[in-house]
DNA sequence: ACACTTCTTGCAATGATTGCAAGATGGACC
DNA sequence: GGTCCATCTTGCAATCATTGCAAGAAGTGT
């Protein structure tokens, strides 16, 4: 890697490290980000692509800590069924402890006109396949054991996490729909039953 | 109410309406609005809130439309199943149909800091309440006619919009893992047959 | 006509984003 | 070393939504 490229970026992680520390994303601006940084506004945007992307970086150690949080939930001696289970859980756990992750997985934003930020996007869209691949993974194990129905791995695993996305996703709405912590639980705990044991009375 | 308010708010409905029928929401700026419309721009925000409050008002008329979709769904000699089962087909038409409409519902933004905009978001969340409560009532009548298993119906009403709203929501990602509208009709699907079925084979 | 409330307006300031052109730098090659 | 070239960086101007505020205008009631 160009060693100009390596120095702008790490002198941008670090001083907007330092300054989210105690500052949320709108209370920093980006002109204060570079100054720490000695760095030009614009090497923002060539390095990554936006102030969020930047924001994401930061915090991109939060991935790993997503991937710790799955790797709950995938453990081998679990059964099939009870990692779907678990998959759910960690994945709200996951949500509520990085949230801004969270949503950039879940719902991301235009990723704007620089590269940089295309790249960003698409390496977050990786690592949603990546789950949703142990999450397939899981459902071919189920059914292969008999003890899921036989449905399509991939569309069943696609449409699950999606709809997480939109139960977890109620937490950070900002009128009066929003759910706590708590009311979350119950409703992923509900979401879960549901799929696990449907809706349709016993013929 | 004040004639004022009326003249600015109908002056600024008219121009944006115009505005809006060749042009995106980002093509057309607050001061063409306004100077089409004769009044300042800070009355956008004395009355909408924002830009996206005068988008949503100039198309209200997509709520109409929101209740008629939904309608279609809630017939009264519908079974509580097949309501539920069309309930889900119609959202995603509505959605399909009026993707701001649908994206101010499912993933409001901040409302900024006017008033007006606290306002809108507010009626937004009553109208998701309205037809929550439809699906409530099916849901119940579900149960009663012994047709459900019985499930907590508030919850599992939530549950199942938030559900919704996360897989629908997959038409507008700006990355890789956007679904074009066949493959939403198949997530849809399947997310409504697992609900009905179950994941978990017949014990 | 007078007072009072409520709207409207204009203006300045902030801050993210974009585009661009000029300058600086690292690496390859002689 | 010196030269060339691709790539970074920078600085700057411009756009645009948003916010805050203060002065002016327009209803409303007396």
């Amino acid at each position: 890697m160009d060693p100009r490229t390596q120095r702008t970026r790490e002198a941008l992680l670090l001083a907007a490290e330092r300054l989210f520390l105690d500052r949320r994303l709108d209370e920093v601006t980006l002109d204060e980000i570079a100054a720490a940084a000695g760095v030009a506004v614009g090497s923002v945007y060539n390095h990554f692509g936006s102030k969020a992307g930047l924001h994401a970086a930061t915090v991109e150690q939060a991935l790993e800590v997503d991937r710790a949080h799955m790797d709950l939930a995938y453990v081998e001696d679990r059964g099939p069924v009870d990692q779907i289970r678990s998959a759910a859980e960690q994945y709200l756990e996951f949500a509520l402890a990085h949230p801004e992750h969270f949503q950039m997985l879940a719902f991301p934003r235009e990723p704007g006109r620089y590269e940089a930020g295309r790249r960003t996007a698409e390496e977050l869209a990786d690592r949603v396949r990546e789950q949703n691949d142990r999450l397939v993974a899981a459902i071919r194990g189920g059914i292969a054991a008999g003890e899921l129905r036989t449905v399509d791995p991939e569309l069943t695993a696609t449409a699950l996490w999606a709809a997480w996305n939109g139960i977890i996703g109620l937490a950070w709405r900002p009128d009066g729909l929003r759910r706590d912590e708590a009311e979350l639980r119950e409703l992923l705990r509900a979401a879960t039953d549901l799929v696990e044991r449907g809706l349709l009375a016993a013929p």
